[in-house]
This record gives C-alpha cells, structure tokens and sequence, in this order.
DNA sequence: TAAAAATACTCCATAGGTATTTTAT
DNA sequence: ATAAAATACCTATGGAGTATTTTTA
C-alpha cells in the first residue's frame, strides 16, 4: 500500500509538472521525490507520469489518480481539523475568502473584534470573484466563503447572513439629487457605470436595470467601487453601490450623493459557504454569529441554512 | 501527520474495541498497534478512546473520526483498485452481492462463463437481504450488488438488468391447474405463502396480492424458495415463485404447477449497482452485458442506467 | 553547456518484533 | 489468577539526504 506521504508528491508532481519545484513545495530533495514517485508507479503498478524530453506530463490514468489523492488528502486534513478544532476550537489558520466588493467595507467591522474574541486564531483573508472563491472552497483551498447569490453552491452548504441594499450614487446636482427615495421608474432611460465582468454586483446591477429601464453606460467600464465612485465624482455619469461600501468610504463625499430606493429596495443576498465534509462547521456558525450580531446599519439581518433556501441550480452531487 | 497505517489500526480498534483482536486484523502484534494508537491520539492531540477498567470504548470525537477514516481507506483502496484494473482489467478480488433469490437461479448460467472468460478474476460472491447488501456496498464490503428493486440506492450508481415474471405455483389438481394464462381475477381470495420478512420477493409478492384480492398465507412462513416449493408439493396452499427459480429447480416437479399471468405480467426488477466512486466501473459494465447476453429465457432485457430511472426515494446524498 | 531528472550511497527515524510489567476483574 | 493493555528495548526497513551521472535542448 502507499502512503500519504506518496499521494502528497503525486499531487506537487501533477500542479508542478517538475520534479524541481515540486519537491521544493514538499520541503524535500529532488532525488527522493523522483524515487518515491517511481516507487508509488511501482506499487501501484502503473505508469502515473511521462518523462520526456524536458517535459513531465500526466497519463490519463494518473490525471484520475491524481484527482483522488486531493480528495484522499483534503479528507485527512478534514481529520486533522477535527481534532485540533475540538481541542483547541478557534485557533488555528482559518482560511477565508471574500468578494472585493464586500470584504474591505464589513470585515472592519468584524475580524479585529474576532481577533480579540480567539487570540489564537490565524485569519487569512483573500479577495476573489465569487465563482472562483467557490472553486476553491470545493478544491479544500478555503475553509470559508463570503459571496453575494446567484453563484453555483452546488455540493457546498452554508448560511444566509445578510440583504445588503443597493443604493444610487449621482453627482451633487444631479436632477435626482434632493429625492428622498427612489421609485421603480426613477431611473428609466438613464445610463449607469458599472464594474467590469466577473463582478456578482454587475449581474445584480444588471438584473436590477432590466427591471427599472435604464441600461448600462457603453464604453467605460470600472475595475473597483472607489473607481466607480470617481467617475461619477468626475460627472460621467451615476451608478449603483451597495449600502456597505457607501457607509464605509463615500458617506461623507461631497461631490456625490447616495440615494436610497422605496420599498421593495433592490439588495444583494450574502451568504457564507463551506463545504459540507468540513470539520470546523461550528466554528463557522459562531463566525457567523459574530458577523450578525455586528452588522452595520442599512443591511438586513438573514440567518437560516441555504439547504432550504430555494436557489435555482443548487443540486446536491 | 498521521498515516494511512494509523488509520487502518484505528479503524480496526473502533471495529473490535479489542486491542489484541485489531492487532490480530491488522496482523500486527498487540504492542505495535497499542503505541500507534497512542502515537495517533498524541499527532491529533485528542483522545480517540476511553481504555477504563477491561474495556475498551470510542469518544465521541474518537467515533466521527474513525467514521471520516475508513473513508479515507475506502477512498485509497479505490486507487489501488483503479491502477490494478488498469494494468489488469478483470483480474484480482471481484466481492459480488446478490439476494438469495436470485443468485443461486441466476449465476450457474453466468458465473462459470466468466469465470473462464476471466481466469485471473477470483469472484466472492455473497448472499444477503437487499438492504443489507446495498448497506455493505456503501461501506466499500462489496464491490457489487444485484438486488431486485424497490430498495433505497441513494448514493449509488448501477444499471437496470432484466425484468423476471412471478409465476403463481399450485399443487398438482388445484383448480387453477391447467389454465394457461392467469388474468388479473384469477387469484381472488386466495391465500398465498409466503416467504418471511426482509425478503424484496416478499415485498414484490404483498403488492401483487394488493393488486388482484388475494391474501398471505397466516401462519405459514418460509425462509427459502426451496421451502415453499415443497410446502406447495404438500397441497398446504399455493405460492407465488419467480420465473428463474421456476427454469432452474421447479421445472420437472412433477408435484406443483406452475402458471404465467397473462399481460401484463407481474415481474420484479433486478438492477446491478455500484458505488458511484468506484474504479472498476468498466469492469461492472462488462458483467453486465455479459449477464444480459447470457439471460435465460423467460427474462426481458433491460439496460439501461439507474440515474435516468424514476425510482421513488433516489435522491443523491 | 546548462538544466533537469535519475542513480548511487549513506544515515537515521520509526514501525515492528519479543519480553516483560502493570492493571483490573 | 488471568487476561488484556502498557512499557521497555532491540531490530530492520525505508525515507531522506548528499554527491554524482545521465540526458536533452
């Protein structure tokens, strides 16, 4: 039988394509990688790598056997959490991974305050599009995921947390500047910037236009909120900002006004997600605990689990 | 980290709850497996086991763990099956389950054939309840089961095989002897035997007397097909029996008739299933069709895949 | 010739064994 | 007193290292 230690390298062999660099992401010498992979075709009885010429390739068979080793690892590691989670809950790497358009105007509010709460706790947070943060959340490379829906969260499980509404941002002077709030036909015919594609706010934004007959603004295209800010600081044109962001970084721009809709308000749903085999769920639910219980004002408290959440395309493996 | 060693001994122990009968599975001395679990419980920093006083007991935690465990094993024994039947297709350890009213009608025909097609093939095969088997198919026991449905598949992937006829058997002068197709009415009010509880035939054989006014036998309850061919020869009541049993013990009985129903006929379904991880799945097909082309008469074909099939309570996990 | 993988060898950590002690019924 | 688990100690396998050779672009 092989080892653990086996399946490890196979992996670093398969992502690295090199003896070199994967036995450098093992922490060990090239020379025992090669002989340990050999070994591993030995046992197994089958050839998992083509050495050719410069270039190291998978066969098909080890392509498939690669793939069983993550999931063969990331269920020990799942073993490994369990254990130091219920020896020592809250400490540790938590892995957690969060939209650019949310993250840095909620996570103020929260992680130093969690950081206090569970000194032992190593948070690292990484900023992704949500379908990515997702992906890797499934691949074991997150222990957590804070994404707005729509996104696929197929075999993944989770709980809603929050509606964050979306607000209208105009240049000071702008005619709808002075409304108190906005109707489903304020914003007909007008024309508003949006992020660039891959933005879950976009889709939202975009959904949000269909509905209320205004359309996107053709040939500029933001990479970020503060971005969008400017331009319409610069007066090209109005847009649409979640609520967060708005209370965190434009609240007291005085070039911009911020103005809300009237009931039913357009909002984005956020969730967080982890994967179901995961080892941490309690941890998670106090994580999340702790996000609701410190919400800012403007958002909407939500707290029940997606499984009965109806979401088109969530489907079990 | 611990090793895939250190999880055989722990999963052995949580099975035995016997240091001394896990070491005597894991052939291992008794000291060899008492260090490595304490070397395990030492890696994880939590206690798997309680050892108080001549007894041996899990932890909660020690419990989940050992859980996640054996699939890990299972898991890693999928690999090494994968790369064996790659290098070797149909060679090695097949475990086949199959209800004990099929399999001793069904398999002489098949079973030998295979055998010989496959010399390197070394075939257990395994008789049980339907539930049980498709229990010991999730726990990785079996490789593949031939049950007759309904049975709970969640979390299983297979192919439908053939559809077998129940016949209705009456001792030689019954009344109903002689007739060559039985309708729909024919069996008013009378009492059947039966065979005893957990059989699926028992279940198949309750709905059929729903179906056309006839009642169980009280008081009579066989545990073989054997047995209630010869309590039917005794004239105690008739029964009903299905079609292969009929073709390989019953055909030159010259004590009890047997009667087909006119169409459509009631019949039972019998599908091949596999764990959907499996990584002989090439292997399974090839039994299939090597059943389906060998079917004695009497049976109808089917072939195709149980995902597609509207069977109540499937649902994937 | 330069860079990457394979080979040769040496060493040591550790899993495994046997013998023995401890513990609980 | 007995049976089971723990401890002590020794052995040997194999995983890891360094040094070197082979291979190919």
């Amino acid at each position: 039988m092989f080892t653990l230690r086996h399946l490890g390298y196979l992996v670093a062999l398969s992502d690295t394509l090199s003896f070199r660099r994967a036995a450098e992401r093992c922490h060990v010498s090239q020379p025992t990688l090669s002989v340990q992979i050999r070994e591993l075709e030995a046992h197994l009885g089958i050839q998992l790598f083509e050495r050719t010429r410069r270039r190291v390739t998978l066969t098909p068979l080890g392509r498939e056997i690669a793939e069983r080793a993550r999931g063969v690892l990331r269920a020990s590691q799942d073993i490994m959490d369990l254990a130091r989670s219920a020896s020592r809950p809250l400490a540790g790497p938590l892995r957690l991974g969060v939209i650019a358009t949310l993250g840095p105007y909620l996570l103020p509010y929260v992680l130093s305050a969690f950081r206090e709460a569970h000194p032992d706790l190593r948070l690292y947070v990484r900023e992704d599009p949500a379908r990515r943060l997702v992906d890797r959340l499934r691949e074991g490379e997150l222990d957590l995921a804070m994404v707005d829906m729509p996104v696929d969260i197929e075999g993944l499980e989770g709980l809603s947390l929050f509606r964050e509404p979306l607000w209208l941002a105009v240049p000071r002077g702008h005619p709808l500047d002075g409304q108190r709030r906005l109707t489903h036909s304020s914003l007909r015919g007008l024309e508003l910037l949006m992020l660039e594609d891959g933005h879950c706010l976009r889709t939202a934004v975009l959904k949000l236009c269909d509905g209320m007959g205004a359309r996107e603004h053709t040939g500029f295209q933001a990479t970020s909120l503060d971005t969008l800010r400017q331009m319409v600081a610069s007066r090209i044109g109005p847009t649409i900002l979640p609520a967060l962001y708005v209370a965190a970084e434009a609240a007291d721009d005085d070039q911009i006004s911020t103005i809300a809709f009237a009931d039913p308000q357009p909002e984005r749903q956020v969730v967080l997600l982890w994967r179901p085999q995961s080892a941490r769920k309690d941890e998670f639910r106090e994580f999340a605990a702790f996000i609701l219980a410190r919400l800012p004002a403007h958002v909407t408290a939500e707290n029940h689990p997606l499984e009965n959440h109806p979401i088109p395309g969530q489907r079990p493996p």
